[in-house]
DNA sequence: TATCCATGTTAATTTAATGTTAACAAAAAC
DNA sequence: GTTTTTGTTAACATTAAATTAACATGGATA
């Protein structure tokens, strides 16, 4: 499971996000000052910080450059929030380290969405409706994980979930699917997808995948 | 429901926009500086942004190519409006990753077709009366929306539908729609196209689509 | 009002797309 | 070099979607 930390002195911020993060099925930490953020990093490793930039006892700036100091906190995506219109922290937040920022008022919808965003930048998928169990596609590691169990799937498999994942709900074509997984000019029958697309039912369930009679397949995200 | 960003310092001319775009059913956000639209567009990812290439604080290029710097932006249309003859603000603005320029004096009409034409290029068919409840044609995800409901709709439906919304009020004959939905030299029967008609009034409503007797069909906007 | 014609309706039928399985080929791993 | 895993295919089954055919309706017109 994707873990979050948010670090913010606010209480009321800090369970707005905590409660939209956890819908969304993230585990969140929490810590209201920057000295007990920096402790819980150490502590809990999570895969991504959000980072309060006004903060009383520590400024966010140099809670993110402590942060970022040892290397193995190298792939922490750390998303910064910032007052509205507070233009000099983004500049220098996302000199400090930053990979993103997000404007007080907080909208949990924004928020979510950049978050999710920024873990597909760094090639992990994360979905996590309800309804069915969480899935991370990790593309460095070609492996995917549900609820810390790892499922193990061979490359076009792999490829073909990577590439439906990449954009849950958006149907892709067969022909685009084809060019994109198998490559532009390599031609195989008509049943090779169907075939990977039931392996990949037969590991992961039935529910993620689904046919767009007629057009292609989609992965949804509910 | 879509919403638009309009990015302009001239009060005057967002609020002309926005009275265009709101009666057409849009959502519509303002800014009247190219850093809150920055922020604008961090906030409330909206699905379309307009934006003046004059201003006095930052030039509209520059906040283009801000916009665009982040990948999850990708998606967003961008419509400039230029003076008149500012040749070379266009050039320049498409090439920040503008999709389409309106020269001012901006004629509402035209401002709105635009819109729209730039919509549909991109798969949404957004038609939105009072009358009806509006409905999102998404051709990304191969579904139609209507308040938030999911319509799911097979091809040959999606695909009449799509046709019909596309250019609302305007009818079309029935061989128009046979050539355009089911292809050139491909020959059904004449109940073909009603029943296809039926199922959709099923799944809408009854309303949305109309028979112009000894003509075709047209799909009604307000 | 009788009748003509375009469209509406329904359900059965046909067609096309996808699902499934197992066998085989090709690549990796051992 | 043998074994194991992965990828592809072909034959067949299954299902959803599209089409048809038969009949109903409804409005225009004489």
């Amino acid at each position: 499971m994707l873990s979050v930390l948010i670090i913010d002195d606010e209480e009321d911020i800090r369970s707005i996000l905590k409660y939209s993060l956890e819908k969304e099925g993230y585990e969140v930490y929490e810590a209201s000052t920057g000295k007990e953020g920096i402790n819980q990093v150490e502590l809990n490793k999570p895969d991504v910080i959000v980072l309060d930039v006004m903060m009383p006892d520590m400024d966010g700036i140099e809670v993110c450059e402590n942060i970022r100091r040892k290397p193995e906190n190298n792939d922490i995506i750390i998303c910064m929030l910032t007052a509205r219109n507070e233009d000099y922290s983004q500049i220098a937040g996302l000199e400090a380290g930053a990979d993103d920022y997000v404007a007080k008022p907080i909208k949990p919808k924004v928020f979510i969405s950049k978050i999710k965003a920024l873990l597909r930048r760094k090639g992990l998928v994360f979905v996590a409706p309800e309804s069915n169990s969480g899935l991370i596609v990790n593309r460095d590691k070609y492996i995917v994980e549900r609820e810390g169990e790892i499922i193990h799937l061979p490359r076009k498999e792999f490829e073909l979930l990577a590439l439906l994942a990449s954009k849950p709900n958006n149907v892709f074509e067969r022909d685009v699917i084809l060019e994109t997984v198998w490559g532009k000019d390599i031609v195989v029958g008509d049943r090779t997808i169907d075939v990977h697309v039931r392996k990949l039912r037969e590991k992961l369930g039935a529910d993620y995948i689904i046919t767009v009679k007629g057009i292609g397949y989609k992965f949804v995200d509910a």
